[in-house]
Formats: C-alpha cells, sequence, structure tokens
DNA sequence: CTTAGATAGTGTAAATATGACAAAAAGTAG
DNA sequence: CTACTTTTTGTCATATTTACACTATCTAAG
C-alpha cells in the first residue's frame, strides 16, 4: 500500500493532508493570442521576478478564494487588454513541482484569441508588456515556452476543427485575410478557390455587401462571421492540401 | 487597478500571496473507462466523506509534494487497477471554489481507457469499488458527475479523430467488438461494410490470423492494433453515417 | 450426414467532396 | 484609355462517402 494514500478516503486525515504538505498556490496564464500583418502574435510581459528578470512571460496571476478558474482567466484578460467578452478557454493545467522558484503553483493555461484592433493598451507597467510574433519569441520565464508550445499546437488542432480564425480578424475581413490567417497559423499553402469553396459550404460567412476602400487595385469584398451551426460535419481539415 | 492584481509582478507581494489566500490542495480525478458486456463502463468507489456518504466518486487522491501530475494520475490508477503504461491523459482542471466541502480543492481530470480483462481487483476497501455502466451513474460526490460528464464528451470528441477505441477492447478482438464500442460510445448506428472500409484504410488493424473459439456459429476473424501512423488524415469522423 | 440456425464477411453503384488548375473582372494610377 | 494590381470565379479528374443484401462459415440438433 506504499503506493497510493488510501487514507484520504478517511476524512481527518484528509483535513490533515488539505492543510499541510499538500497545498499549493493556483495561478493562471493566459496565452493571449493576436493577428496583425500577416502574423500570429502573442502578448507577453518583460519578467521582473528572479531568476527570470528580463525574460518574457504569459500573463498570469494567482487565482483569487473566492474565484473559479474561468473567472480568473477573464479577469486577467480584462485588465490587460480592457476585453471582455472573448474566445478564451482553457487548455490544460501545468504541475511540475519546480516549475516555479518560489514554491509549488498550479497553473491552467487558458487561451484567447482577441480581435488585436479592439485591444487598448492598458500598460500600467510602463511598455513591459508587448506583441511578439510567436515564432520569435525568444527566452521565456518560468515554464512559459513549454505553455506556449502546447498551447500553439492546441491552436492549430482547433482551428482545423472549428470555426474561430474569425475571433481573430476584424469583424468585418476578406476572404484572402482569412485565408492568409490559416496559411499562417497552420504552415501551409492553401488553395484560393478551393478554400472558398470549402467555407462557403460551411455557411458561417456572411457577405455583408460591403467592400474594401482606400485599395489601389479591385477592392475585395467584406466579410462577417454568421454563427450557423449547420454543416460542421467535417470541420476545417479539409482546407488543407499540402 | 482594482480588476487585477499587479503586485504579483512583484516579488515580495508575491511571496506573500504564495502563502496566504491564493493557496488551494491539488488533487487528480481519474476516470477510468472500461468496456465490457456492450457497455462503456466508469471505476468509481462509494464515497464516505460527509456529507457525501453513500454517492459515488471518481478514483482521486490528493497531489504529493514531489509528484507531477502526470504521476500522481499514474500513481492513483496503479493503484486502484494495477495497471501500469496504459491510456492516460489530462483533461481539464477543475476549479470552482465550494467544489470541495472541506476547502479548496483544485482537481486535474484525467482520463484512462484500460482492458478491463487486465484490471486487477485491488479494492482494499472491501467492495466500495465498482464498475458502472455510465449511462446507470446515479448521484455522485462533490462536481463529479460534472467531471465524468465533461470526461465523456472528451472522449467522444477524441475518438473521432483518433484511433484509441483499441484501448478498451482486448489484445485481440473482433471487428464486430470494435465496430460494437463505437456505436455505444457515440450513441450512433454503423455500417458494418463502411466501418470495416475506413477501417482498413487506416492501416491501424493486424489480422493476426486466429479466429474465436467455442461460438455457435461462423467464428469470427480477430484481429490487434498496429501503431502505424500512416494514414490519420482524416481521423476516424467519417465512420458515422447517421 | 443433413439441415437449420446464427453470425461473419464481402462488392458495387450513385452521390458527394476533394484537388489541381487559369482566365476574366474590377478597381486605381498615370 | 492603358497599364497595373488584386479579386473573383468554374471545371474536370479523382477520391471518398454512402446506401444497400447476399453468400460463407461455423455449431448444434436431428
Amino acid at each position: 500500500m506504499s503506493e497510493a494514500n488510501f487514507k484520504t478516503e478517511n476524512i481527518n486525515t484528509w483535513i490533515t493532508e488539505l492543510n499541510t504538505e499538500a497545498k499549493a498556490a493556483i495561478s493562471v496564464d493566459c496565452v493571449i493570442f493576436g493577428y496583425e500583418d500577416n502574423q500570429l502574435k502573442v502578448l507577453l510581459i518583460e519578467c521582473n521576478m528572479p531568476p527570470f528578470e528580463g525574460k518574457l512571460s504569459l500573463l498570469g496571476d494567482l487565482v483569487k478564494s473566492n474565484e473559479n478558474l474561468d473567472e480568473a482567466a477573464a479577469r486577467i484578460l480584462k485588465a490587460r487588454t480592457g476585453l471582455n467578452n472573448v474566445y478564451l478557454e482553457q487548455v490544460r493545467a501545468f504541475g511540475d513541482p519546480g516549475r516555479h522558484p518560489l514554491g509549488r503553483v498550479i497553473s491552467m493555461s487558458y487561451v484567447s484569441l482577441i480581435k488585436i484592433q479592439d485591444y487598448e493598451v492598458l500598460d500600467i507597467d510602463q511598455k513591459r508588456l508587448k506583441w511578439f510574433p510567436v515564432d520569435q519569441v525568444e527566452e521565456m520565464a518560468f515554464d512559459h515556452a513549454k505553455i506556449l508550445n502546447v498551447t500553439l499546437n492546441w491552436l492549430q488542432d482547433r482551428i482545423k476543427e472549428r470555426p474561430i480564425g474569425f475571433e481573430l480578424l476584424p469583424k468585418k475581413f476578406t476572404l484572402i485575410q482569412l485565408q492568409n490567417l490559416y496559411e499562417i497559423i497552420l504552415n501551409v499553402k492553401l488553395d484560393k478557390r478551393n478554400f472558398r469553396r470549402k467555407l462557403s459550404s460551411l455557411g458561417v460567412l456572411k457577405d455583408i455587401g460591403e467592400s474594401q476602400k482606400d485599395v489601389a487595385h479591385r477592392p475585395a469584398k467584406l466579410y462577417s462571421f454568421a454563427e450557423n451551426r449547420s454543416e460542421q460535419k467535417n470541420g476545417l481539415s479539409s482546407l488543407i492540401n499540402f
């Protein structure tokens, strides 16, 4: 019986354990993605905690005692971007002992997708907060490089299955913008005509009858995202042809 | 500034917070699935902690201070089933305040798929441990009904994308068994010929040249799972025709 | 040995989805 | 009105999916 401590089904031992060795701090780290200049970017802050001074860090905070995990993530997101009601979802928990130099901290990573244009600079920490292209992020604090990596892989999987790419674009976007977004996030080259055919069969695009302005060529039509859960049968997997 | 506590980037406040309100107990709850008698079953234990005495509970334990989350899950699984090296994956974290009557406990749910025939009864707690068909689980302790529900949905999504159904069957199985498994987990009716064609195109089935014994009819051929990551392009989604 | 009973195993044709591919249309700038 | 840039659109060959029913193989009973 050294393998597992079944005393934990005894209430007194539970109480004891709950108050001693098993306690840890709980945090949430938000991986906030944006899309700008044909690049997938992530919002990071310069860390000032030893031994990671100067390294980049995800936006995280401890979870408050009266708060659930989703609420904590929403609070962090709101505080950093000023945004409410944006795409926000838990990815998974990271809890290696030793992942935090000050003690045991279990962190839930959340992914958020925001329309970068809607983002208000709330950089109360004097310029320590910046968008970084995901493929140009150098060293990170804690295990945040791993968290970012896992979360990015998660996003790549998810965007193939569900129509969430829109969350990263302005409310009105062109089909080329949308295609570029997919090409960049998935690191593939897509066929324009096939991409459009697939998308229109999904029925989530709404032609809003407007066009681009101020471009020195034929303006592209603008679309918006119409939630329309009709034909999600095959997801978007087949957008991809290598 | 009332929205988020940015003092957490100050090391002294971090240390303070890490040692006061933000601490919580960390646990892992394993949702251990098995498949038997044409039913998807989950291994549960009768809870003896007030106020949930007599209710059913997932198999969980506190995470030890020197242990990471995956290790904790593997330990619990080993202790309860005697099994090592089986399918085990983190699903997500549950951390509502108040989810545990004795204080704040953050729990990571893990899903495990086991070949129920390999399971050794390690019921040191006198018969409180039992397999329950997932659709016949009545009241559960804590928020375990929610955890079970989320995890089951996760399994249903995942089994459509990756060839993990095998994990629930004996090493040698028939195609009909495999089809039944999918039908029951996904709650759909599948076409025998289409199911087989799709599966053989995936290239993960190995005909082991044996057949069923002791059946009063034509015996079915036995197959085993051959890890063969060739053609996972479309997953198994198209197994399904409604 | 024959037959009945039970379940396993197999093929094909029609519809749909995919992948590869290029020319015409719509605007701006000079 | 011409040159330039970028958007938009269709078709055909191939692959995949769906719908559908009969034959093969074994045991058991007579």
